[in-house]
Order: structure tokens, then sequence, then C-alpha cells
DNA sequence: ATCTTGACATGGA
DNA sequence: ATCCATGCCAAGA
């Protein structure tokens, strides 16, 4: 596959900062990938070492099966859930530039 | 080579 | 809110 993409999904998702998220979608589109697919996919082998936690989906809520865990991560960097939903429009990361 | 499964997104019913 | 269809594409079986 290709290495190139893989390394700018993972500086893009270095890149979101404490206290912020951000979605498949966005970090799909900063690194270029060709779907947000790409994104989990590449989490779910090569993802330990990164902020995955800052990761939701394009409604606000995690991956099912580790959603628990994330949002009590996510909880201790001061990101607050409504239920399951995070809400966005206030933690959405975008980078300013 | 074909099929299935997934840390997804979007739009329609 | 929920279910379904489509687009997407890497990995395995």
């Amino acid at each position: 596959m290709d290495e190139e993409l893989h390394e700018r999904m993972r500086e893009a998702i270095r890149d979101v900062p404490p206290g912020q998220v951000s979605t498949y979608g966005d970090i799909a589109a900063m690194a270029g990938a060709p779907s947000p697919r790409m994104v989990g996919a590449m989490l779910a082998e090569d993802g330990h070492d990164l902020p995955w936690h800052r990761i939701l989906r394009a409604n606000g809520t995690p991956a099912p099966h580790i959603a628990h865990e994330q949002l009590a991560r996510l909880r201790a960097e001061g990101v607050l859930a409504d239920g399951q939903k995070v809400n966005l429009k206030k933690y959405r990361w975008q980078p300013e530039n």
C-alpha cells in the first residue's frame, strides 16, 4: 500500500491538539486520503501510538467497539459528551490556515 | 481472480 | 431516529 499516505494520515492525527477533536472525514481530507475508511483502517493496525481518541465519526459519536474508552479519554482532556455524542460545533479542530 | 468485512460518509426513504 | 444504498479501498480468506 502507499506508505506516503499512511504517514500523512498519522501526521494529521498527531496535529489534533488535546481538548479538541477531529473526524475521520476531516483527517482523510487533510491527508488527501481517497476515503475516510483508510483512516480507520490505518488506526486499526498502526494507531496504538497516536491520539486516536480524538478522532470521531462525522456525527460526533465514536466508533462502537471503543466508545467507552474513547469517551473516557476525551473526558479526561475536558471534552464532554452528551451521551455518546460529542458536540463537534464546540470541540472540532479547524486547522487555521 | 472473487467475496466479505470494516475505527466511514452522505443522501434518501 | 432508523434502515438502506452507494461510493470508497485495503486485507484476508
